[in-house]
DNA sequence: GGTTTGTTCCTAGGACTTCTAGGAATACGG
DNA sequence: CCGTATTCCTAGAAGTCCTAGGAACAAACC
């Protein structure tokens, strides 16, 4: 019998697709194994089983999407990098919720030290805030506050089913100008705090 | 044999402990059942399965937290009841990470509608920011970049095991500083535009 | 070619899950 | 005390993840 060529980038890939079709925790391996025509036993010589495929969905997702956002903000520094930055973060959020719920995920803080993506999301967020003139601690606080309401819209955003997209895209733009006077008119930091770091992740 | 004395509220109240100790995803009707010395079939004669108890939760879980920020936000207005929201918000979903994820899931539009809890959410934020002057469509926008904020944080926060929480608490506060300074200086939208509500949800 | 080696995929099965069907034990209203 | 309802049980189907060990295949060496 013809052998499927498994790999563990198809399989990675086939799952990404599949997260992002029927949603991250319905994302399982017999399925999988299904979509392949072969048996789910079979999956376990490329990948040590599930919590390990979630965590290369997470390392996966953690770069594409900061690779979407590094091309988007190329060039553009202020009010424009922080648009292209915003609206690559939540295109990708929307067009792929499965893989992105997945780099929401915790991994093993080696493993996302070792993950290009989750490194370079740190740095692309405070190379955005440095044009605003901010520096330690403000740039944590500001970072903060950017990666959540980005997540925090996205997230809701991603599974509301809202019934009009067209007014979503407005109060999202309108948050943004919004959150742009902000970074302008940032009350700075009196002293200088401990400038404490996130666990790297995207 | 001595009955294990089963009731719906019982079941919901030791799935929302479970959920909160285990994480939402992990709470399995077995579990649940061994809690209670009892065989999981056991349990069907109270919920309909694993899905209904999860919108229990839903429903429960928006009702306490409305509770607890209308009581946060009782006689404040402006920068006060805005704290007190956040703040209330915050702590609700640090203290009870598995009860906050399941207010997070989409239930049955008619049961939502149906969930005091859920109702009251939308009212509480549209009240707190009428005293800031706001009207739609604004109303809707400030609404929805606070709810993103909040739930973004307090999602990030609640998974990420961050090795400082004070920290954190300093972030936190200054967000709220930012977003109490937004509010004031609202840029108000110049034609009245369309006041589209969200689905409704804590 | 043949043989060896290593990988890929299989079958078989254990432990666990949700959920259904139907029967026994218990509590309660008459 | 006794019928009725409810509560809880056993039994089992179907599905999940995962392990162990064997068979089919590909490639590499003689």
């Amino acid at each position: 019998m013809a052998r499927a060529g498994l790999t563990v980038e198809r399989i990675v890939t086939a799952a990404a697709e599949m997260a992002d079709e029927v949603g991250l925790d319905h994302l399982n391996l017999s399925a999988l194994a299904r979509r392949f025509g072969v048996k789910d036993a079979s999956l376990y010589s490329h990948i040590r089983g599930l919590a390990d495929l979630r965590t290369r969905l997470c390392v996966l997702a953690a770069r594409e999407m900061t690779d979407r956002i590094a091309l988007a903000v190329a060039g553009r520094a202020g009010k424009e990098a922080l648009f292209a930055f915003a609206d690559a973060y939540r295109a990708y959020a929307l067009e792929h919720p499965g893989r992105y719920a997945a780099g929401q995920l915790r991994i093993d803080p080696q493993l996302a030290a070792a993950s290009a993506g989750h490194r370079r999301s740190v740095e692309l967020t405070h190379g955005m805030l440095r044009a605003y003139g901010l520096a330690e601690p403000d740039l944590t606080d500001a970072g903060r506050l950017l990666r959540s309401t980005f997540h925090g819209y996205a997230d809701l955003e991603s599974r509301a089913g809202f019934s009009h997209p067209r007014t979503l895209d407005a109060s999202w733009h309108r948050a943004l100008e919004a959150l742009h006077i902000l970074l302008e008119n940032w009350p700075r930091q009196a002293g200088p705090q401990q400038p404490e770091k996130e666990t790297s992740n995207p």
